[in-house]
DNA sequence: CAATTATTTCCATTAAACATGAAATATGGA
DNA sequence: TCCATATTTCATGTTTAATGGAAATAATTG
């Protein structure tokens, strides 16, 4: 992953409505959500919404799908991934002793999960 | 992890010489680095530099210790891991099916790791 | 085609972040 | 004590980002 798209997805997600409306479509999962539902959820206006999704699909954090009159927003999991990934190689950086102890810390803790 | 926690985090890391600043301190591993050396490394000012080194301080990513004339600088491992869990977390989000993919793929690819 | 709903774009204002030069502080050595 | 080194703080000008009102675009319905 290329440092300016880390950048980017970091700029990104360091934003109060924007990491609401991430972990929201994140938790929305496949099905996503369409932007006037996103808004009602967080209650906010809907063209803050809209340019803050539009920051977040520069940063090709998530994707958009015109449904009807609604236009569906899905997070991208693959970007997630790769930020993740990018920060880990990171954190590793040359010194296995340090990466080890952080990739054992770290588990997911959602129902289901036993990493 | 709190919030608010993790957008100062994001925030901070979201800037081009600090991410290259917490990437060598974390590469610099327990030794750290004196502000200076991290000066000339990058090749930055050292007003600028220290500016962004409060930052990071700031948001907890790095500490720092007075060593003579130098003050040396060290990255927060225990404050990365957890801003890595709750990003995992966040990729989870009630969602196991999404989860575990995402851990699966997630590796440390420096020598000596097999996570 | 007019009306309605959903979302975006445009624009102006306000606020925040950034880099910089210059001055200040702290430490160690002559 | 005086000087050199290392780093920080301060003040400032500039750039960038965020917000929200109003208007525009797009799709659906009657």
């Amino acid at each position: 992953m290329e440092k300016n798209t880390v950048l980017g997805s970091l700029a990104a997600l360091a934003h109060d409505m924007r990491l609401d409306v991430f972990r929201l479509l994140v938790k929305a999962g496949p099905d996503g959500m369409a932007a006037g539902e996103i808004a009602s959820m967080l209650d906010v206006r809907a063209n803050t919404l809209s340019n803050n999704l539009t920051v977040l699909a520069a940063a090709g954090l998530v994707r958009s799908a015109r449904e009807g009159r609604s236009i569906r927003y899905f997070a991208n999991m693959d970007r997630m991934r790769a930020l993740l990934g990018f920060l880990l190689e990171d954190c590793c950086g040359g010194r296995p002793e340090i990466c080890q102890p952080v990739l054992d810390q770290i588990t997911c803790n959602c129902r289901g999960c036993h990493a």
